[in-house]
DNA sequence: TGCGTGCTTCTTTTT
DNA sequence: GAAGCACGCA
């Protein structure tokens, strides 16, 4: 044990802090408000409760990202060294206890390389069987009944309670979905045979794991002496049963939290875990972190303000000692494209005047459907950006199809990656093969790969040229699994995706979106032998196996683009958790966008909104803008917003409104002046959109390599370049119906629709949005 | 069996 | 805006 002067780091504390970090012994709570140096406690904490003597695997901290943790790894590694810190239990709950399932999957008879499913398997499971149901799937909708199921999870009611549960039976019921048990049942089924667990699977099952072995659940109670819990206000009664459980021996558990910063109940989480947190345990000592060292007073009060509307919450005194500050600036503008150019220009000048770096800018919104207007202003402004979330690398097409080749190597039972590349590349093997492929496996109660390998013996109605491809397909998976394990996961993954066709099939493509897969699938390449290098122990190389163990469970934040290093962030405001920025933006603060249309029907989910809100106020170090438009492009239609009720909420003493028509706005007013002028805007006249074109592309510079985008649908001649050429009379040439002539056209774009006589086939309405027509 | 085109439908947040 | 589906042709 080291001497009492080398704990000289807890100097830097505030006293609270300090008390909070020295008490390691018994249950505690950490209430900490925004920006109160919650990340600073914990990290200070752990690394303290290693210098008192404590062994670093006897420690599990979770963390909401995997992120967080790596980030808090670093920092305590550089408090007391890499090698005390590399051993910690820190990580995600999903990542931790998917690496403790993996290794007592014996015990609830998976195998130990059980597959993954993401939320796209799950629904695309579901759809299969509703349609085996023979269910209507307008009503069983596959995100409606994967939510229910997931509910039911996160709640540990198992298919076979849900059946039996006349509460759950009769709420399905009047929603006119009494059949959800059914479903229920044959996905768990099924996930099962094919050896997959889903997300909520791992937390359900590590409970099944616990509640079922008391011998193996000791062994963890006694290995994980001390338990840490951050952002325990985002926890579910599936991760509550848990942390319970392993604590319920030895009784060190830490909660960290802040329940007005919780966002995430539509995935379970309950805001009463750190309300009742006292009743779980009676001795629990709270601290109460209420300075904010982060933002300015203005924000601080004016977030304040805000929460304080909400009824259910614990008080607390958030207060800031830090400058007055400016007030918040809320800025009204006319669509949503001059809402992204003034943002743009806010930061260009702001980046100039300032010498801020870009790096210190964010611009949060409510949805991610939002960015693109954002990205756009951007790039027309030469300004780099990376995007946190949205369609993440991982959920890309191509690098799903890879990683379903590593899935079904490992785990040839995994229904879904099997599905995924039986004919991809194309190898000639359609639908028709693939169902009756389904049929057999159904009726035999087996995996599609077991259905397929008993091919040759049964009498099938496969026909002889498809067996042979399934053969071939057969023989070329197990030739690769044959050095999956024992090969370097580079190596390995490059083999395959070789010798799959993959890369060749890309590269062969070459269309814009061609190459840019193609690209895809090399950075995924180098992202495993990143990460191979990054977690290698010794001189045993890291196998593919371990690569795909981790992979489901990385998340947006993990593979957000590492080049780019002064850039401005986007992302959602539920992504922004736990950051923070000099600069902070928030654009879109309308009405049905935030709050959401859905938080309309419930107090509590517009208390959640409001919350959510807080978030994003309280990222802000310096400065804070807010903003709104009066019509935005939605849906591919242009309608009216009106300015969000939160606004209101906010205590007008920190506040200050500006609007776009105002000219005093002090962003400088070049671009989005001109943009007004083609807009034919005028703040006493009503905004005429006749001449706006949103298809106007704005130029980019090729020079900056920005986040990729996937590619959009395909483009119409007639919506680029000819659509003012089109008038009735117009001679136009369509490819398939022929030669004709404009007759009548209607409605703005992007939905005009034109009606087109054509010499052959006669009188056609097409929409222009879609039609490929030549001008003759 | 594969592929292109046209049309409908549903629009939140994420481990 | 984008995914999914149906239809019809090769």
């Amino acid at each position: 044990m080291k001497q009492a002067n080398s704990y000289s780091y807890l100097a830097q504390l505030s006293n609270v802090q300090r008390e909070a970090v020295e008490n390691i012994k018994g249950a505690s709570m950490v209430i900490a408000g925004a920006g109160s140096g919650k990340t600073r406690v914990l990290t200070f904490k752990i690394a303290h409760m290693l210098n008192v003597g404590i062994k670093p695997y006897q420690i599990m901290a979770l963390t909401f990202t995997n992120k967080a943790a790596r980030e808090m790894k670093n920092r305590i590694a550089s408090m007391i060294g890499k090698e005390n810190a590399q051993h910690l239990w820190m990580g995600t709950f999903h990542s931790i206890f998917a690496k403790i399932l993996r290794f007592e999957a014996n015990a609830i008879n998976y195998p130990s390389s059980f597959s993954i499913y993401d939320a796209q398997d799950s629904k695309n499971l579901i759809k299969t069987i509703v349609k085996e149901l023979s269910l209507d799937n307008k009503i069983y909708k596959e995100g409606e009944v994967l939510s229910r199921i997931s509910f039911a999870k996160n709640n540990l009611i198992s298919a076979k309670a849900y059946e039996t549960n006349p509460r759950i039976r009769k709420a399905d019921e009047r929603a006119r979905r009494p059949e959800i048990y059914r479903i229920y049942q044959l996905y768990s089924h099924r996930c099962k045979a094919a050896g997959a667990m889903d997300f909520d699977d791992i937390l359900m099952k590590t409970n099944l794991l616990f509640s079922q072995s008391e011998e193996i659940l000791a062994k963890y109670q006694d290995k994980f002496q001390y338990i840490l819990v951050d952002e325990y206000q985002d926890t579910n009664y599936s991760q509550y049963m848990i942390i319970n459980q392993l604590a319920k021996k030895h009784h060190n558990i830490c909660v960290v939290g802040d329940d007005a910063q919780s966002i995430y109940a539509f995935r379970g989480a309950r805001i009463e875990n750190i309300l009742n947190f006292k009743n779980d345990y009676p001795n629990t000592k709270v601290f109460k972190l209420e300075q904010n060292y982060r933002s300015t007073q203005n924000i601080v009060n004016a977030a304040n303000s805000l929460i304080n509307k909400n009824k259910h919450q614990i008080k607390k005194n958030v207060f800031s000692k830090n400058d007055v500050g400016n007030k918040i600036n809320i800025l009204e503008a006319f669509t949503d494209t001059e809402e992204a150019y003034i943002i743009a220009n806010a930061i260009n000048d702001t980046h100039l005047r300032e010498h801020a770096d870009f790096a210190d800018f964010a611009i949060l919104y409510r949805t991610n459907a939002q960015s693109r207007t954002l990205e756009d202003a951007l790039r027309k402004k030469n300004i780099a950006y990376k995007i946190f979330g949205g369609i993440s690398f991982y959920q890309r097409k191509e690098i799903k199809d890879l990683i379903s080749y590593f899935r079904l190597i490992l785990n040839p039972n995994d229904d879904e990656a099997f599905k995924r590349i039986i004919n991809y590349p194309k190898r000639g093997i359609g639908s028709t093969t693939i169902d009756k492929l389904s049929d057999i496996a159904n009726k035999l109660g087996v995996s599609l790969w077991q259905a397929a390998s008993q091919i040759g013996n049964l009498d099938i109605k496969i026909n002889g040229a498809a067996k042979n491809k399934i053969l071939d397909f057969l023989k070329m998976i197990k030739n690769l699994k044959a050095d999956v394990l024992n090969e370097d996961a580079y190596e390995t993954a490059k083999k395959i995706a070789g010798e799959s066709g993959i890369l060749k099939d890309l590269h062969n493509n070459k269309s814009p979106e061609g190459i840019s897969r193609y690209e895809n699938i090399q950075e995924l390449l180098n992202g495993i032998k990143d990460y191979s290098i990054r977690e290698q122990e010794g001189d045993i190389p890291v196998n593919l196996a371990q690569f795909v163990e981790n992979v489901s469970l990385l998340t947006n934040e993990d593979n957000a683009n590492s080049e780019l290093q002064d850039c401005v962030s986007l992302m959602t405001v539920h992504s922004s958790k736990g950051l923070e920025f000099k600069h902070v933006f928030i654009a879109g603060m309308e009405e049905e966008l935030f709050p959401s249309l859905y938080s309309n029907d419930s107090q509590q989910a517009l208390e959640e909104e409001r919350r959510l809100f807080y978030v994003a106020i309280t990222r802000a170090e310096n400065s804070l803008h807010i903003s709104y438009a009066r019509q935005r492009y939605r849906w591919g239609k242009l309608s009216h917003c009106k300015k969000s009720r939160f606004l209101d909420d906010l205590n007008q003493d920190y506040v200050e409104y500006s609007n776009s028509s105002a000219g005093s706005y002090n962003f400088g007013n070049k671009y989005y002046g001109k943009e007004r002028a083609k807009l034919n805007l005028n703040a006493n006249k009503k905004p005429n959109f006749s001449n706006y074109n949103s298809n106007i592309k704005p130029k980019l510079n090729p020079k900056l390599k920005l986040a990729k985008k996937l590619p959009s649908q395909p483009t119409s001649v007639a919506k680029i370049a000819n659509l003012d050429k089109i008038k009735v009379g117009t001679m136009v040439s369509h490819k398939l119906f022929g030669k004709g002539k404009v007759v009548n056209i209607e409605g703005d774009a992007p939905n005009t629709k034109v009606s087109i006589e054509f010499e052959n086939s006669g009188k056609k309405q097409l929409l222009l949005r879609f039609a490929k027509l030549t001008i003759l």
